[in-house]
DNA sequence: ATTCCACAGGAAGCGACGGCCC
DNA sequence: GGGCCGTCGCTTCCTGTGGAAT
């Protein structure tokens, strides 16, 4: 019975015609050959990139910001066409200094860059001195121009300091055979005022700013991917999600996320068109799935703190103060049989929960009653008991 | 003008763990 | 197997903050 209802959906599913020409092409992962509205940046990014091809060399190229602005497009975009142009004279190696893990430290670094250049590197256990032996040891052997894409490179800063930027960024000074060109890549539009004199000398010899799109930009990038079968949108579909991601500091990437939301909250529903009240409900399951996601993978005492947020509001209190925080965590790891953290490692965690947009905080000075903060989970009502649900099952 | 409160937030260090090399 | 290394999650210690109370 329970087969044959499985099968039954399967072939409901297979059998339904879709309203996506081509769902790859609002993926994050899908870059696309042309890039609208970017050609000023494309043209200074090739410009300063192109002594490479010739085997000159290059300098040293810092591109920054908002998200979805199309700065990672345009460098994948370049770097293919400069590896196409240059064929073996030249290496682009693309790290994301935050993704997973995978680049986020300097011993990491050097040997994520190692392992692309094709010598494994254990993810431990070496010193790091001899990590940086193995790199220079491969770049010598190659004999070739590395461009080295260093994308949100503000994750190196604050991990390993000013000296490892430095020190990257004049590491042609100590090789005879090769070069290297770094390109950071920064969403953090102050991170060049952070960066010590030098560093910030050889790492923006060269700078491109990519300005947030507008809604009428970010239309022309909708209209253009065409992901949907011919007569699908509705009028002002695209408008409506250009509109809305033009308010979010004009993320494109944020724009084809809800189109492609949208396209499928219509389709699951067997609708024959994209509306608008698609990309209303498309933006509510974005936000929720986004903020759902972030509680269900947080650490137990992540957990313990949001716990103790949703009680401290059930209770009425309006301004979450940092010490009623901490007494009502106590209380909440008792229940858990958790064994409670310090206070300043509660700090450290409220400050996570922040950036990861779960809550919002504000230092207040309250005189001769201290400082404190005074915290709010950035939830509605409606999703707190889907959230409070998603609690209970890992607690 | 000074005191005081309740933290904020930086820095250093600890211990466990997994991994490498000899 | 032991010494060394990097990483992680945490604690401990410390100084700084700024406005109400005195």
């Amino acid at each position: 019975m329970r087969q044959l209802l499985i099968s039954e959906i399967l072939e409901e599913c297979l059998s339904k015609a879709s309203l996506f020409h081509d769902k790859e092409a609002l993926s994050s992962r899908f870059y696309p050959n042309e890039l609208p509205h970017r050609e000023e940046q494309l043209s200074a990014i090739i410009r300063s990139l192109t002594p490479a091809i010739k085997g000159e060399g290059t300098n040293n190229l810092f591109i920054y910001g908002q998200p979805g602005t199309g700065k990672t497009a345009a460098m994948t975009l370049v770097g293919s066409k400069i590896m196409e142009r240059a064929g073996d004279n030249v290496v682009v190696i693309s790290i994301n200094c935050r993704m997973g893990k995978v680049a986020d430290t300097e011993y990491r670094l050097l040997a994520e860059i190692s392992r692309q250049l094709g010598r494994e590197v254990p993810a431990t256990g070496l010193p790091t001195q001899e990590v940086y032996s193995i790199f220079f040891r491969l770049l010598e052997e190659k004999s070739k121009t590395l461009i080295l894409i260093l994308d949100e490179i503000d994750v190196l800063l604050d991990k390993c300091g000013d000296g490892f930027l430095y020190n990257l960024t004049r590491i042609n000074e100590t090789l005879s055979d090769s070069r290297v060109c770094i390109v950071g890549i920064s969403n953090n539009l102050l991170f060049s005022d952070y960066l010590d004199p030098r560093t910030k000398s050889s790492l923006c010899e060269e700078k491109v700013l990519f300005q947030p799109y507008d809604a009428a930009q970010l239309r022309d990038i909708l209209s253009e991917r065409a992901a949907f079968c011919e007569g699908v949108i509705g009028q002002g579909v695209i408008e409506k999600c250009a509109a809305l991601a033009a308010q979010e500091h004009g993320d494109a990437r944020r724009a084809m996320n809800l189109l492609r939301a949208a396209g499928e909250i219509a389709e699951n529903a067997g609708h024959q068109a994209v509306m608008e009240i698609h990309v209303d409900a498309a933006k509510r399951k974005l936000d929720f799935d986004c903020l759902s996601n972030a509680v269900k993978t947080q650490p137990k005492h992540g957990k313990a703190v949001i716990m103790s947020l949703i009680s401290l509001k059930e209770k009425g209190v309006d301004k979450i103060q940092t010490g009623d925080l901490y007494s009502t965590y106590q209380r909440v790891c008792k229940q858990l049989s958790l064994e409670h953290l310090t206070p300043r490692r509660v700090y450290g965690i409220t400050g996570e929960l922040e950036m990861q947009g779960l809550m919002t905080t504000k230092v207040v000075n309250k005189g001769r009653y201290g400082r404190t903060r005074h915290i709010e989970l950035s939830v509605n009502d409606e999703t707190l008991g889907t959230i409070k649900g998603a609690l209970s099952e890992y607690c």
